[in-house]
DNA sequence: CAACCGACCTGTTCGC
DNA sequence: TGCGAACAGGTCGGTT
């Protein structure tokens, strides 16, 4: 499940790559996954424009092409991005294929089909009403207390809104609360203006440390680099899919429940 | 505003 | 063993 990390090493590993370069032909095989224009438009819209720019905004990756115009995608469940030659194998889920002027390909390959991209000229239509970056320097501890005010909902279920927060998705969700010794459970504006602080460092710490080790490839491989090498941020899962292992702090069973829809992980001793 | 549900999807895991 | 049900979860839109 690509979320902040894995798209924004997604980003830094095909900026590389992909800058300079130029899209010759574009294949569409599952239209559905072209939100806007239509599919034909956006094939035709593509083709002998130059990739400039690449950029991150919460879960989205944006590709600002000459023109003007901006390629959003975004992976959701399943998504994938690889880079490869002509020679590269079939893949049955291959749903877009950019062709490069190099020879190589640009492909995107979706089992779940729940991936999404825009062609357009304003992202911000797009994006959606994306709460503010957890990195950036602006997003202060008094600015995160700001927020949290009068937010009823369990701290779990508000950091995975990306309206409040853009990026973190349900593994990063649990690992920041591990971090932050703070229960999925409680309420959010219920947390003190020292535990919103160390909320907020937990954010970023669990992120940079994720985004140093290029994300998280789960055994199911659902998330790879472009050149189809893991990340390797796995390894230091505290929480998530670790249900009835110990806890790396205090060595507690770690449990799993449901919240807000999804499965949380947690410490049930250490996140009082 | 909060909580929940279904829809979108398919590969994998689970229970009988 | 084989089958269907349940599950995985990002996002949106709808209902209670």
């Amino acid at each position: 499940m690509p979320e902040l990390p894995e798209v924004e090493t997604l980003a830094r590993e095909l900026r590389d790559i992909l800058i300079g370069r130029s899209i010759v032909r574009v294949g569409v095989c599952w239209p559905r996954t072209i939100a806007a224009p239509d599919p034909e438009t956006f094939a035709r819209r593509l083709a002998g424009r130059r990739i400039q720019e690449i950029r991150r905004r919460g879960k989205w990756l944006l590709l600002g092409l000459d023109g003007g115009e901006w390629l959003l995608v975004h992976l959701r469940m399943s998504g994938r991005l690889a880079v490869e030659g002509a020679d590269a194998p079939e893949d049955i889920h291959t749903r877009v294929v950019f062709h490069l002027d190099d020879g190589r390909r640009l492909r995107f390959s979706d089992p779940r089909k729940f991936g999404r991209m825009v062609l357009t000229a304003c992202p911000e239509d797009w994006l959606g009403d994306l709460g503010p970056e957890p990195l950036a320097p602006d997003l202060t501890p008094e600015r995160l207390v700001e927020m949290l005010r009068g937010r009823r909902v369990r701290l779990k279920v508000q950091l995975t809104d990306q309206h409040f927060l853009a990026g973190l998705g349900n593994i990063y969700a649990d690992e920041v609360l591990w971090r932050a010794g703070l229960s999925p459970l409680r309420r959010a504006d219920t947390l003190t203006p020292e535990e919103a602080a160390r909320l907020l460092g937990a954010i970023r710490e669990v992120l940079e440390e994720a985004i140093a080790r290029q994300g998280t490839t789960l055994a199911d491989r659902r998330y790879v680099l472009p050149d189809g090498r893991p990340g390797e941020f796995a390894a230091h899962l505290a929480v998530y899919g670790r249900e009835g292992a110990p806890c790396p702090r205090c060595g507690a069973s770690i449990v799993r429940a449901r919240i807000g829809g999804r499965s949380a992980h947690f410490c049930p001793q250490c996140q009082q």
